[in-house]
RNA sequence: GGCCCGUUCGUCUAGGGGUUAGGACGCCAGAUUUUCAUUCUGGUAACACGGGUUCGAUUCCCGUACGGGCUACCA
């Protein structure tokens, strides 16, 4: 019965930027849509004046950017449907919320903010298992139930601020359907007169949502639990409207978790725990205060995306490592988890790893090179990408690089301490400069002659390779690290290799 | 408090009425190596608990515990 085109939508508020959770139900949508051939749409929902943030809206699109999702619809782009944000389509929902009224669905409320307190603590200190607006005590309260419809009339022509509510059935089981949680009966009784109008003319995320979802033709809404417990509503708002043949199906994603600890996952976490919880850097524009982004970090799009779509979602196979495309291709939301996912940082590091060494070496070259410019280091692009070829499998992030690769740029000015002690005895100057000798004699110094050369030369001399090798790499490298030694002299080359030893010899003095 | 959702190694997860409960991250050990790292091999470690149903339950049902969400003229 569900033969309609697949259309989905991501529906951020831009109220600040979007943290990582958003990011991953944007990703569900995109994989979800892909997969069956349809729309992918994004829809601003700033119904929320007070809570409206400048610049999130295009954090919002930069991000998505960034983690290569496209739309098929959007603020940006427009599309049949357009606008795409709410506060454009304002005109829209009144006729809605007019219609409901006129079919006795919903009424006016003119109580104020003082006297739906007054109402609450009172039903708190009833000891009342709720404090709602309900079928119950909306016979109490200012309304266009409890008045007569000509004082209605009068307030609300006389400019009172007023509210349109949602007038929800008493005692009814109302049953909904969710892809990943089966079937959730809720009694009506739990459930309150919602506000669907805003006195300050705008409607609330519920009249919104479901009249746009309605009117783009919604066929899958794809979004965080925190929905689950306004889906009745929902349902019963396209039932109210007479819009049933038309209600999308529903898909609950569950949450992204702390890594320790409990809750959902927070902006303070990432500060604390020294990993980002948000796609690109974020500025606030009131405090000033960054915080950093998943980009700036160092973590390549394609990673990222990667390891966020595997917190609640795995394709039933041991592959883990995933384009877009075929993460597109195996998705459905049946193999979608129902429990929270804790991030974990770890993890989220070795998925980078994991891309880094499958990135072409020139593209890392290219990279790292921005990095060595502002240390004013200019390195020809095919040794560059020489010695990050040989350096990748050792780091996870290309900002690791310099670390493991500064030895090609600069010979060491200091040596290991520990390394001087235990190896540097006091025969080894001599064999230095036997090494020395020997180096200088080389016809040609690449990588796999020097090796064979050198090592027929240790057997020959009747030393061990570690006697040899490691005073060796301290006084190249200047410790106990680096790649393969006979690349480094290959790449460094002969003389800066001569002058290293040469200069080693001198300064390492017990 | 009320309502809703959930619970497999520390973490992400696969699985599913009869399995040696599988993989990945992390951790540990061994191998390789001139160092460190990588890599490889191996190891550690889980079905929250209590009742049912059943020949048999980690898997189905109920309860409890725990976790999470919602409970705004926020989304």
């Amino acid at each position: 019965m569900n033969n309609r085109r697949v259309r989905v939508r991501f529906a951020p508020s831009p109220t600040g930027p979007l943290h990582i959770g958003g990011v991953r139900t944007a990703l569900f949508n995109y994989f979800f849509a892909k997969k069956h051939g349809g729309d992918f749409i994004l829809r601003i929902e700033d119904t929320d004046q007070k809570r409206y943030v400048e610049g999130a809206e295009e954090y919002i699109i930069k991000s998505l950017k960034w983690c290569g999702l496209e739309f098929d619809e959007s603020v940006e782009k427009g599309g049949d449907y357009a606008p795409y944000r709410q506060s454009e389509r304002k005109e829209i929902y009144k006729q809605y919320s007019d219609k409901l009224i006129k079919s006795d669905n919903a009424y006016y409320a003119f109580d104020t903010p003082e006297e739906l307190d007054v109402m609450r603590t009172r039903l708190q200190e009833a000891k009342s298992s709720t404090q709602q607006y309900n079928a119950i005590t909306r016979n109490e309260m200012k309304n266009s139930l409890t008045m007569s419809a000509e004082k209605v009339k009068q307030m609300i022509s006389a400019g009172e601020p007023f509210v349109i509510r949602f007038k929800m059935p008493e005692n009814e089981n109302i049953i909904v359907n969710d892809i990943i949680r089966g079937e959730i009966t809720v009694n009506s009784n739990q459930l309150d007169d919602k506000v669907l109008f805003k006195s300050d003319g705008m409607p609330t995320y519920h009249l919104a949502n479901i009249v746009d979802d309605y009117s783009m033709k919604i066929s899958h809404v794809i979004r965080g639990e925190e929905w689950l417990p306004s889906l009745p509503l929902h349902v019963m708002l396209y039932n109210a409207l007479g819009w049933n043949n038309a209600t999308p199906q529903f898909a609950h994603l569950p949450l992204l978790l702390k890594p320790n600890g409990k809750g959902k996952l927070s902006k303070r976490d990432g500060d604390k725990m020294g990993f980002p919880v948000f796609p690109l850097e974020w500025k606030d524009p009131k405090t000033n205060e960054v915080s950093t982004g998943y980009k700036e970090s160092g973590y390549f799009a394609d990673g990222f995306v990667n390891m966020l779509a595997f917190l609640g979602w795995n394709p039933g196979t041991e592959q883990e490592i995933f384009s877009l495309e075929e993460m597109a291709q195996a998705f459905s939301l049946e193999k979608a988890g129902k429990s929270g996912s804790k991030f974990d940082p770890e993890k989220a590091k070795w998925f980078n790893h994991q891309y880094l060494i499958r990135k072409d070496n020139a593209e890392l070259a290219k990279l790292f090179a921005k990095e060595l410019s502002e240390k004013e280091l200019n390195v020809e692009p095919s040794l560059l990408s020489k010695i990050v070829g040989l350096t990748k499998e050792r780091v996870n992030f290309v900002s690791e690089l310099w670390e493991q690769t500064s030895y090609f740029f600069a010979a060491p000015v200091e040596y290991e301490a520990k390394m001087v002690k235990k190896q540097w005895k006091e025969a080894t100057p001599d064999i230095m400069q036997n090494i020395k000798k020997l180096l200088s004699q080389q016809e040609s110094f690449d990588s796999a002659n020097l090796e064979t050369n050198l090592k027929k030369w240790i057997k020959e001399q009747g030393l061990g390779m570690g006697k040899v090798m490691t005073p060796l790499r301290l006084v190249l490298v200047g410790g106990g690290f680096g790649i393969h030694l006979f690349d480094i002299m290959e790449i460094i080359g002969k003389e800066e290799t001569l002058r290293r030893i040469e200069t080693g010899i001198e300064t390492i003095k017990k």
